[in-house]
DNA sequence: TGTGATGTCGCAACAGGAGG
DNA sequence: CCTCCTGTTGCGACATCACA
């Protein structure tokens, strides 16, 4: 297996990608609009794999284009030939040649920009280190919910240790105060916060439900100060409704068991009981819920291997 | 078994930075 | 300038462990 993945990926993963790849390259819907066609992939391998982070899975879609792309230019003789190379793809309709040059043309213009932004980063380096090393990102808040809710309030030593190695236990615990004593007042007017990230919106949103705004509004990245939603509101208070309490009512005294059956998809029966709050459904509720697919996907997850082996 | 040391946690207070 | 967000620090409470 490709050694970039390890540890992000795995291979029947990696493999599950690459035939969706195909599957979209045979199927010649999006010829004249190759950036709806890496959209909808990466909402497709989003909605496919909820528990990865959109950033991982455009990422391993831009990683996989680029080792198809190389892989249909060894059948190449020089390297101008580039972008007539058919990608490893089965090719037999004369038009995939020209569409594939829009798509390797596409993904190139992007990863360009992908480089751009980070050499823009690079330019800010004080800013950047300023604020990996003082705030939390929108990454290392998500790990901390997931760590939460696998683990409960008051393990911080655990969750810093399996989740957000970057934090110290004082730090997530620092960190967990405010994000409870923002939850607690969910009526409050208030500035977007990184706290406002909820664990579930890093879940797909099925089209048809979400509004653009909706999505625009964690496409853009949600540690966004100046970013607010379309109704005059902060952003804050659009998001606060989705923002759930992973475990209210388990005590830093919660056991590992206890955390494993809360994360094996006892939720739901919690939430009758009133003690959970499921993610959350929106519209006809057709998304947002766990699916069985998705609950194995959740118990194959890495950091959840780790709390079983605690 | 009782006691002291140690580690961890929750909570409150404070300071710095940024937006309104 | 005020308000809010965020991280740090200090303190008390509690649990665990080692030792006499």
């Amino acid at each position: 297996m490709d050694p970039r993945f390890n540890g992000e990926w795995r291979a029947s993963e990696i493999q599950t990608v690459k035939s969706l790849i195909a599957r979209h390259n045979t199927n010649n819907n999006h010829a004249n609009n190759m950036n709806k066609k890496h959209t909808d992939i990466v909402d497709e391998l989003q909605a496919m794999f909820p528990l990865k982070e959109k950033h991982q899975v455009t990422n391993l879609y831009v990683e996989l284009m680029v080792e198809i792309i190389q892989s249909g230019n060894q059948h190449v003789a020089t390297s101008s030939n580039l972008m007539n190379g058919n990608f490893g793809m089965p090719m037999e309709d004369p038009a995939m040649g020209n569409m594939e040059e829009v798509l390797c043309s596409s993904l190139m213009e992007e990863m360009g920009a992908m480089r751009k932004g980070e050499e823009a980063l690079q330019k800010q380096p004080t800013l950047r280190k300023q604020h990996a090393a003082r705030f939390w990102t929108e990454e290392e808040h998500r790990q901390f919910l997931y760590g939460l809710r696998a683990y409960g309030r008051g393990n911080w030593k655990i969750i810093s240790r399996h989740y957000v190695p970057s934090k110290t236990p004082v730090q997530i615990s620092s960190h967990a105060q405010k994000y409870f004593q923002r939850l607690q007042n969910p009526t409050k007017k208030q500035r977007y916060s990184i706290n406002d990230v909820g664990l579930y919106e890093a879940e797909p949103r099925v089209q048809n439900n979400a509004s653009g705004q909706e999505r625009l509004t964690f496409a853009r990245g949600a540690y966004n100060p100046n970013h607010y939603g379309s109704g005059g509101q902060p952003t804050a208070m659009n998001n606060l409704p989705k923002v759930r309490l992973p475990l209210p009512h388990i005590t830093s005294q919660a056991s590992s068991s206890q955390a494993a059956t809360l994360a094996t998809g006892h939720q739901q029966q919690m939430e009758a009981n009133g003690s959970f709050v499921a993610p959350s459904v929106e519209g006809d509720g057709s998304h947002m819920a766990w699916t069985s697919d998705q609950q194995g996907e959740f118990l194959d997850n890495q950091w959840f291997m780790d709390l079983r082996m605690d």
